[in-house]
DNA sequence: TCTGGGGTCCTGGAACCT
DNA sequence: TCTGAGGTTCCAGGACCC
């Protein structure tokens, strides 16, 4: 949560402990637990020298961006989403480290699994950072909500050597700016009947949706803090924002929300994109890397067991200018040709020439097809290019993911910017 | 300063169907 | 047979999140 980072630090200690009491936490059984600097703590939990030094974790390219920085690095200015080369720039003794996904996902896996100790109902909203709902575990394990928050920072830092923030609200949104407020080491708690004081005070950049573009169009408007917007009517919010965004922002703004804690959501589009290390008009080019992003996808997609019916495409050009086109299909599929044969003529017959600096494929309306296996569509060519496939999944299983390509990328690959995968910590 | 990558959700217009 | 209204789906783009 980016700019909650900013708040008034005075504003949140009433929701600290003193003198060994925290606040009242009947009624708060919403959890918000986000790790520390993330990236960068595993990397120097794997590297123990990197403890005193600056770290930052991102891309080393020419167009790389920062992923995470530990606290030290952020003494110097740098900032996650910030260009590699300005980070660079404002501290040049930094040690500069290309994010490694797969640490991440194996260390978030055992930090996720000290959250189901205390309670099923945990939603990972990405590597570093989950809901947790203890209402039940408040009975079975008879601690308070608070009591649980001080135990999981103890226990991650005791089994991983990292440190994590807690929030303890009586919503997932107070929870969530909770334990932003509290970053780095912290766990801060708001009492139920404290949730209108709490918010109120803030600035309409600090809910939930409100982002650059929103926070403009509000401040115009002389709408700065979260009170401001919360007494706002809302047919005059909804004239400013629209109708959905209005309905949710009030509702936040006044305390409530309603969303629960959801351990599984199915997911709704799978996709992969590149930036290129320097920009390219080259049709050849972009279709190649049209193809070695359709693999991608398809993979993941194969790998998850689900097809998808719309095939996107989305080219930024080197005015960062960024279109997207689609195209449905009539049935699912999960087929590398077929989805590349889409992109392709997405590319070919709606994309205006120009110099390219970002290529993207993107599989949406996600069908689960549990298993079906070779169900088919009736494109009997398919049949033949899905057997490949999965041969080819089977080989980069067994031999390592290069093990297999298509021909037609077994020459030299454009140079990329670098690359980064899912879900980011944005810490 | 100069902007990655993987996602979700919303809006508005066009096309299509009833 | 034509027309219009209203609903649905598709598509494109924007904003946002981590």
């Amino acid at each position: 949560m980016g700019r909650s980072g900013d708040l008034p630090r005075g504003l949140v200690d009433r929701y600290r402990a003193r003198d060994g009491v925290w606040p009242d936490d009947t009624g708060c059984p919403i959890l918000h637990v986000d790790m520390d600097a993330f990236y960068a703590s595993a990397e120097i939990r794997e590297r123990p020298e990197l403890k005193d030094l600056p770290v930052v974790v991102g891309g080393t390219g020419n167009r790389g961006v920062v992923s995470s920085a530990n606290y030290l690095a952020r003494t110097f200015g740098v900032r996650s989403a910030m260009p590699t080369n300005r980070a660079r720039a404002l501290c040049p003794k930094a040690v500069f480290i290309p994010p490694d996904f797969a640490l991440y996902t194996a260390v978030s896996a055992g930090v996720m699994a000290i959250f189901r100790d205390f309670t099923p109902l945990v939603e990972p909203l990405s590597l570093d950072e989950a809901f947790l709902d203890v209402r039940g575990a408040l009975r079975r394990l008879r601690m308070t909500p608070g009591r649980i928050g001080q135990e999981i920072r103890a226990r991650v830092e005791a089994e991983h050597g990292m440190t994590c923030s807690v929030g303890v609200g009586s919503t997932k949104f107070v929870a969530k700016l909770a334990s932003g407020l509290c970053k780095p080491d912290g766990m801060l708690v708001v009492p139920r009947t404290e949730v209108l004081p709490f918010l109120r005070p803030l600035p309409v950049g600090a809910l939930w949706g409100v982002g650059k573009r929103t926070e403009e169009r509000l401040v115009d408007r002389g709408l700065h803090t979260v009170a401001e917007l919360a007494e706002l009517p809302l047919p005059r919010l909804r004239r400013i924002v629209g109708n959905a965004q209005a309905e949710h922002l009030h509702s936040l703004a006044n305390g409530h929300d309603p969303r629960t804690v959801v351990p599984e959501t199915p997911e709704k589009s799978i996709g992969a994109e590149e930036t290129f290390e320097t920009d390219h008009h080259d049709r050849a080019v972009l279709r190649r890397e049209l193809l070695r992003l359709s693999e991608r996808t398809a993979g993941s997609l194969r790998g998850r067991g689900l097809r998808g019916r719309t095939v996107s495409i989305k080219v930024r050009f080197a005015d960062f200018s960024t279109i997207t086109r689609s195209r449905t299909l009539p049935l699912p599929t999960d087929v590398t040709q077929e989805i590349y044969r889409l992109a392709c003529q997405l590319l070919d017959e709606q994309t205006p020439p120009g110099p390219v600096r970002l290529i993207g494929v993107r599989v949406e309306q996600l069908d689960d097809h549990g298993g079906a296996g070779d169900q088919l569509t009736f494109d009997e060519p398919e049949r033949g290019w899905r057997e490949a496939d999965q041969a080819a999944d089977a080989a980069r299983a067994k031999f390592g993911g290069a093990a297999i390509k298509p021909a037609s990328l077994l020459g030299a690959a454009p140079q990329r910017a670098d690359v980064t995968r899912p879900r980011m910590a944005r810490d």
